[in-house]
DNA sequence: CAGTGGTCTAGACCACTGT
DNA sequence: CAGTGGTCTAGACCACTGT
């Protein structure tokens, strides 16, 4: 029952449609009630019941035809998305076990990532190696440059097996917002492929990240190589929103 | 100017203020005039000028604030970022000339990609087969599978050099609303290597897409392979934000 | 306090879909 | 044709921000 309160009128109402739909009473492809009968139903005017039903599309939960009416879209695409999240993090919410091995953290020069950073080539900085694994066997070799900043709180911690993401929000109070990722295709050369455990010359993927804290302030730049028969990177891209943040594709340079 | 006619007034307000902020006239930080403003200067209603508005905002190049006012984001996300689009819209996009060369297009068996486009195994589909260039340089091989009910379309049209997408939704009205991706690492054998002209063993970046329209019917499953040195992946994602579309990582299942 | 955006009402007219 | 969502008007009242 739709009531007058703290709780706005449009937000009880996509509330209890959200509901009907996960509970059954309307299943994927079902026709919803048209605007005018919400108004009826819930005696609330057509651009509350508009905004109501205009949230939920954009949730992805509805689609509108003109002319034809209301519908419970057949795929939910916001439920099974995982947003951006450290690898063990995201290991752990799909059921797996996610470990570490052989990590080495020390202090040098920025040079080469001083540029993903926005620091001076010569400032120090501090980095982790690490070979990741899932359930026990190994998937990427992943490699973390820290600012200065972040380094100095970091070195202090115990880091084995740990995930940084959580360690940075949770005990360092420092607010992720965002990434930008690099995605390429490459090949695991001596080093790398016994590492990872291949033969040299098998295809690894390649994910380089940027992390920036909710004021924009660069906090790490992170560089995996992932076993390419261990390892997806699956994805949603949506058309015509641009306000949703979407993946795009980058054409290289190189000749 | 806002003038009646076959463009929505919200739209035109939001591209005459998306245009203010594009050429300078309002830079990150400043305050926009206050919706009462708007109306004014505009001769329009509260709710248009609101319209026009949120849409900026869900864009992500406006922000609000209760009791303070509107302003123009720091950051402008939406703008650098590229909606779902296929291969010659998006390098058309970033001054890059596209092109097509060997195009192959035939009905055959869905066999293989029968799970991907949801039919049976023995349903026939039309598939397109093409070498993806930029500038004039090779760049992909991309083999695009379209279920019958489009196939029958899309045969009929000149394929030679266009954008899938835009046909679909401009010449045979499919409103693709999404599509789920899967970026793997992989070789480049005998075959593809030639296409791609590249040695055998080279890196490629394999992108597997499943494209939806707003209904959430399956349209078609494209499978490209992309040369590791003139194309990267590029994305950004969000962190908690449920409610956004953002890349997630798979782990892979073979051993 | 005046000014802001957030919510909400009660309509009107339109283009589009399917019978 | 009746019914649908899409657009638009012309207001009202509210909570919040900053002086």
């Amino acid at each position: 029952m739709i009531q007058p309160g703290r709780t706005p009128l449009h937000i009880q109402l996509a509330d209890i449609i959200r509901s009907q739909i996960e509970s059954g009473v309307y299943n994927a492809g079902d026709q919803l009630p048209t605007e005018m009968e919400l108004m009826k139903q819930h005696e609330l005017s057509s651009s509350t019941v508009r905004q109501a039903v205009l949230a939920l599309v954009s949730e992805g939960l509805l689609y509108r035809r003109a002319g034809k009416g209301t519908f419970v879209a057949k795929r939910h695409i916001g439920r099974d998305l995982l947003t951006f999240s450290g690898f063990s993090e995201e290991a752990a919410a799909r059921g797996f076990r996610p470990g570490a091995r052989h990590m080495t953290a020390h202090w040098r020069p920025a040079d080469a990532v001083a540029a993903a950073l926005n620091v001076p080539t010569h400032e120090s900085i501090f980095t982790i190696e690490r070979v990741r694994t899932i359930d026990d066997e190994v998937v990427a070799v992943e490699t973390v440059s820290f600012v200065a900043a972040i380094g100095r709180l970091m070195e202090k911690l115990d880091l084995a097996d740990t995930s940084f993401t959580e360690i940075l929000e949770q005990q360092l109070g420092v607010p992720l917002a965002r990434a930008k990722q690099e995605i390429r295709a490459g090949i695991a050369r001596a080093k790398l492929a016994k590492a990872l455990d291949v033969s040299s010359g098998t295809a690894v993927l390649q994910i380089d990240r940027t992390a920036f804290d909710t004021a924009d302030r660069i906090i790490y730049f992170s560089s995996s190589s992932y076993r390419a028969d261990r390892y997806i990177y699956s994805c949603w891209i949506e058309r015509n929103s641009a306000s949703i943040a979407q993946p795009r594709r980058l054409i290289g340079r190189s000749r």
